[in-house]
DNA sequence: CGCGAAAATGAGGGGAACCTCAAGTTCGCT
DNA sequence: AGCGAACTTGAGGTTCCCCTCATTTTCGCG
């Protein structure tokens, strides 16, 4: 599937950019629902400018969340290799947290309240991949309770989020996942 | 404080309760931030007559909800008189989850995303010290691990509520809540 | 240059929700 | 019944955000 745009001109990928960045900073900040004036405005660019460049507010939450996307994946595949099983799993999903607590959007476009692009799902289906083999190969370890399910661990990283938004203290989250690690222990 | 309100017109006391009975409908499926006149719509009356009534959003929240929220602090009440203690907890936790996973706007309330009315706020007080007795007699039994901080369990439980929100699986939440409690377990 | 294609602009139409208020209706008391 | 106070009504002004498109500006190539 050919994403067969020819190259943009040098103006309009300079606005591209901004549009990103501008994106990025706002939709971290309020939520993937933030008023697109708003994105413009930041990226000191008209309104019809950014609908040029991103027809639905969906294709601009892509632009803006690919990278970090990108990101998070190589954090799971790092944890992957990690000697201890059971460090991978609790680093992987601390340094999910921590990425999600200080970004709005993102915790937005974890939890999945939006439809979704094709790309963004894309992206779920591989962080559930990557989380399931994390999973598994605790499991394997001998570690895990024996009712934990896989899809339990992309939950559990939701809810510590929540922890994040509502508690002006930093150490709560961190806190909450500590419970919750120790909960996944086989008894 | 006299509430010094003279009694209403039977009919404008009739539209009141018709309004409450739309509103806790209402806040409960769509949240907190819903539309006043769909309420109004749902009440079967004007828009005007819901603003006669509740000059102010917040003020209708907190008819909405009074009575739910004294539900919650008896259910406290009753937890405290549990035999086991640890039991109390966790019922506790388990059905104000239960009562949260049923009613968006109710969840809204309790994790305090809206500034909240002296009513609202007067009721977190008391059942943030329901759950800190709740917590301290759990401690004092000594299975508590040592680190828990007594702000942890209503964080505990918003967390869990959003696994209600996120996962179709009733089961889900009742499981994280399960793992979050056998996490509170001193070692 | 100079020209055509590409891109930027921002006023403006449209919709949703908020809230107000002047006019009309109903209640309840005598 | 009749009257005044209490209550209801809903059209409409306001704000905020959506998205479009005719016009103007910029780019980059020959």
């Amino acid at each position: 599937m050919p994403t067969d745009a020819r190259p943009l001109r040098r103006d309009a990928q300079r606005n591209r950019e901004l549009l990103v960045a501008a994106a990025r900073e706002v939709f971290g900040a309020k939520g993937l629902d933030a008023p697109l004036e708003e994105i413009a405005r930041r990226a000191g660019v008209a309104i019809g400018t950014l609908y040029n460049r991103f027809p639905t507010r969906a294709t601009l939450i892509e632009a803006a969340f690919a990278g970090l996307i990108d990101e998070w994946a190589a954090i799971g595949e790092q944890a992957l290799r990690a000697d201890d099983p059971w460090q991978g799993l609790a680093d992987f999903a601390m340094r999910t947290c921590e990425m999600q607590s200080v970004d709005r959007g993102l915790t937005e476009v974890c939890v999945g309240t939006l439809p979704g692009t094709p790309a963004i799902e894309a992206a779920k289906v591989r962080a559930w991949q990557v989380t399931s083999r994390l999973v598994e190969r605790v499991r394997e370890s001998g570690r895990l309770r024996a009712d934990f399910q896989p899809g339990d661990l992309p939950l559990a990283i939701a809810a510590a989020t929540r922890v994040a938004e509502i508690s002006p203290d930093d150490d709560a989250w961190r806190r909450h996942l500590g419970y919750l690690l120790d909960g996944f222990r086989a008894r």
